[in-house]
Order: C-alpha cells, then sequence, then structure tokens
DNA sequence: TATATATAGGATAAATTTGTCCGATTTATA
DNA sequence: TATAAATCGGACAAATTTATCCTATATATA
C-alpha cells in the first residue's frame, strides 16, 4: 500500500512522538534501532520530514529528533504520507489512467471512490496523538 | 496502490472481456495498443494470468487472447490482483510489521482494518461482467 | 508444404526504489 | 580549545520493478 520509505517514516514519526511526549530526544540511532529500519535510509526520510515541517532535528552532540507536543496533536497520518508517497495514492486513479476523472470515469473509478475516500478520511482524521496515547497504554505495539 | 504491473493486467482483461463479449479475440498488439501499455511488458502480464486460468491464450496465426463468457460473469477483480500483486495489500500490516496481527497490533492497525475490509471486499465483490457492462453503456472509458 | 502471424519464454537492459558510505558541519562538554 | 557525538548532504551500490529483444514454437491459410 504504502512505499518502504513511508512505512519507516510513519513508524519513525510515532516512535519519536512516543519519546518527545517524555520531552526525550531520539538519536537516528535510536530511531532505526527501535523501530528496526535501515541507518542510513531512515536519515534520508527522517531529513525529508524535517524539511516537511513535521519533525525537528538538532544538530550536534546530545542532538537528535524531536516532535513538540503541540505538534503531536496537530500532525495527521495524512501529512506524514503526502510528505513522502505523495498524494496519489487516495487521490489518482486505481488503474493508473491520467485521464480518469468524475466526468470521464474509468471501469472501476466508483468501484475504488468510497475505498479510497475512506482511505483519505481515515489518513486526514488520524493525529499522531491518537496513535501514542494507545501505544503508551500498551493497547498496540510497534516492533515485537 | 497497485504495481504498474497490475494496473496493466486489470486494463488489458477488461479489454479482452469487452471483446470476448462479441466473441472476438485480440492479439497481444491490439491490446496492448488500446490499453496504452508496453507490449513486451504486457505480453508477460498475459502470461500470468493465462497461468493462473483467468484468460486464455491461443497460439499461431489467427491466434490471441479471450475469456469464455461465463468466465467473465465469475472472475472477481480480485483474482487478477491476487494473481499480479498478491494479497499483501489488503491482508498485510499498514506499516509493514510481520508480526502485526489482531492479538498484536500496530499502532495503526485498527485504522486500516476498515480501509482494507472494504478494499477486500469490493475486489472481491467486482466482477469483470459489472465493470465491461458499463464501459460498453459508454458510462465508463478505458483510454481517451 | 511454405509462409505469415501469433504466443511462449529466456536473456538482457533501463528505471526506480531501497540501502550504504563518507566527508562536512554543528554543538555539548571535558 | 580539543574531542566526541550528532545531523546534513552528496555520491554510490544493490535490489526490485518495469520494459525490451530475440529465438522457439504453434497454427491458419494460400
Amino acid at each position: 500500500m504504502f512505499s518502504k520509505a513511508c512505512e519507516y517514516g510513519i513508524r519513525a514519526t510515532i516512535y519519536i512522538s512516543l519519546q518527545s511526549m517524555q520531552d526525550k530526544r531520539q538519536s537516528l540511532k535510536d530511531i532505526a534501532q527501535h523501530i528496526d529500519s535501515p541507518v542510513a535510509f531512515t536519515a534520508k526520510i527522517l531529513q525529508q520530514l524535517v524539511k516537511h515541517n513535521i519533525i525537528n532535528s538538532v544538530q550536534g552532540a546530545t542532538g537528535g529528533f524531536e516532535i513538540e507536543k503541540q505538534k503531536i496533536k496537530e500532525i495527521k497520518l495524512q501529512q506524514i504520507v503526502k510528505a513522502i508517497d505523495g498524494s496519489s495514492i487516495y487521490m489518482g486513479c486505481g488503474l493508473g489512467l491520467s485521464e480518469c476523472s468524475e466526468k470521464n470515469p474509468c471501469p472501476v473509478h466508483y468501484k475504488f471512490k468510497a475505498v479510497r475516500e475512506k482511505l483519505r478520511m481515515m489518513l486526514e482524521e488520524t493525529s499522531l496523538y491518537e496513535l501514542v496515547e494507545r501505544l503508551e497504554s500498551g493497547l498496540t505495539f510497534l516492533k515485537i
């Protein structure tokens, strides 16, 4: 559904949020280790997220990645997905036809419409806070 | 959402069905031209679909691809997707965690569950016939 | 039976995604 | 101020997906 980069990006952002709730800044190494992702590749993805103003980075010794508590409540899954994979997953045509539209629908257009709409709504409505909350209370798990 | 191969596969199967409704067998060239896909790559995909018993191929002069009318009513989108992309799109974890399950859910598990379920149901319920019907009547379009 | 027109399938190439490496820069602290 | 630990960013490499090419095989028909 999402690219590997996007999966890592979401996992990383959730983990950074979890730590930021306790005012703990995390280094790239820590993050990659906890979300089980390749370190250098994760670095690239975190850079993208910093550029898109989703997480903050602090350089130098004791530096790392963090996210403001206020932002944890504001940032939605959709913003992470859009920053890494773009919005074609919930905007584009299911058959990859560039000319497909409401006025000129492809054969699966209306079939996919409801699914894409549900996905879009879910991504737009789900905040980091919501995800972190249930992770903190042990209802969900980020890594085995 | 789907791979390019899967997009071409669905488009090709719909086009073959459309022609088979009028007992017209189509050559690879015809198909690729009408669905706007690379010829040789499309050949590989059609071979996969033949192997998965979704379409039939006839070799030799006047040969080509076709699909039995009865099958047009039976084959569901899900079978095409499964043959080419596998079922991870509506079965796997949204974050790519292999250990994610109902008992051990990832942070987005329940959020994705409804979306994946809707996608799965749609793919399992949508028959080729349904798609071809609306294409025949000009309500939808396969290519601009 | 020769020919032209198909699919089948293996080898290869191009493009994209995923992943690594390393030097430059930043910054806390001994 | 020297050092160590961190991010930044560019170049490169591996893996996967997408796409091409060519030969073998099948088959309708002149």
